[in-house]
DNA sequence: CCATATAAGGTTATCAGACAACCCTACAAG
DNA sequence: CTTGTAGGGTTGTCTGATAACCTTATATGG
């Protein structure tokens, strides 16, 4: 029963989240085995050197995220990856170039078939949608912010039209992941992106799932994307 | 400003549950709009007939769920749904057959991008690993349920010999969604899957994985997802 | 007149302590 | 042996207070 060695935490900011990121890390790493219970909340705030509700609003956390269960009276026990309710990624982690890049290639299968699908299933409306959002991209010179909001727009309005609300939702939360981390690098090092180019994969996109021809939409995605992949310096695996 | 009609909320079980639902309602129906103000948590708190405890731990569910974020010191401002910091899924929508169909659709191409990288990446130690998870889901006539556990190991070492942890996460999450669901779906209606073919396609599957042609490792997932949704009278797009 | 400090009030974040609700175990009573 | 009950432990909730922080208004000095 080993006996999970925690750290007095140091202030800063939200103490909760950082608490709930330590327990977490103590049950995922397998310290803290499926099954087995916590330490009780009184002992948890004594060892964190926090207060109790800041132990309870950690642990509260965790249940959402379905890492633990607790039982009024009894305590809280730890549950199985396999059962996590949720995902999460926290945003540092993407700091590093070897953990964007995996993103970027789980990206990549995703946006593809939502391309395949959005040229089958497309309404009018989505077309019109993203017309009116190719129009927001182009005129800038540069890259303006209207610009990016208006990039990641288009790939949630594709993911909309296919219809399917499983690849808006994860469609929708792993391309705003990137192009947080790439809003984050653009402050440090200014990436000369030629706009002009990504506007026209942008409307070879639109053409394609337009016409209705799923492969070729799928191609114009692919295009897209290791070109966009190229342009930021990343190497990805393709077939 | 529509001013939010909250109800006074009746004891029974996990208050801050509640509280974060009916307040989570008032947003995503858009009574409270994105960037707006919640109400601070003192009045909250006299509003729900609750303490202020309660209350925070609501804020704080939501805040993990993304749909709201705090500023100390300010209040509490209703997010939109682009920026969710987690994605969920509850169980009780699988039950209908067109949004189990959806999520299998998404499930596809995450399955059959991993195998091609699992092909190129994958380590000695992913292909014996495979080999065990093989051998516990051979030998048996029927459909055990070690078999389906078997089952469901064997697509998350697919993905974890991606090396890719992104890839690890969100199909672990996927598959554990849809053997939940088929389960459910198990226990009323007995499907009749022959266990001998789905044994060949998995074994076919890890060949092709440590052959290392990352084309073929593709085409051998895919055969067997098309193959088993054909075997649960699942109709998928398929390109 | 303008820009900068400073004070005041409001809000969230954290703390501390108490009581309620609930669970489990052990022990006593029948 | 079964049942009842008392006790201690744990989570759930409440209350009130203090700290940290932000915004706005006011004062101050140039």
């Amino acid at each position: 029963m080993g006996v999970a060695d925690f750290n007095q935490i140091r202030r800063g900011e939200h103490l909760p989240e950082r608490v709930a990121t330590q327990i977490g890390k103590e049950i995922s790493e397998g310290r803290i085995a499926p099954g087995d219970k916590l330490p009780t909340e009184h002992l948890l705030s004594k060892t964190f050197g926090v207060s109790r509700s800041v132990v309870r609003e950690a642990i509260a956390q965790l249940r959402n995220e379905g890492l633990v269960e607790t039982r009024q009276g009894v305590g809280a026990f730890a549950t199985d990856m396999e059962r996590r309710q949720s995902i999460r990624i926290e945003q540092d982690n993407l700091s590093d170039r070897v953990s964007f890049g995996s993103l970027f290639q789980l990206r990549l299968p995703l946006e593809i078939e939502a391309a395949g699908l959005a040229a089958i299933h497309h309404t009018p409306e989505d077309i019109a949608r993203l017309d009116e959002t190719l129009g927001r991209m182009s005129g800038a010179e540069r890259w303006t912010n209207e610009g990016i909001i208006a990039d990641l727009a288009f790939h949630r309005q594709v993911a909309a039209a296919t219809q399917n609300e499983y690849f808006l939702m994860f469609l929708g939360f792993v391309a705003e992941r990137i192009h947080l981390a790439i809003n984050a690098a653009r402050e440090t090092a200014v990436l000369e992106e030629i706009v002009e180019i990504t506007i026209a994969e942008h409307v070879a996109i639109r053409d394609a799932i337009a016409s209705g021809d799923p492969s070729r939409a799928r191609s114009a995605m692919r295009d897209h994307l290791v070109g966009a992949a190229a342009r930021i310096d990343l190497s990805l695996d393709i077939f």
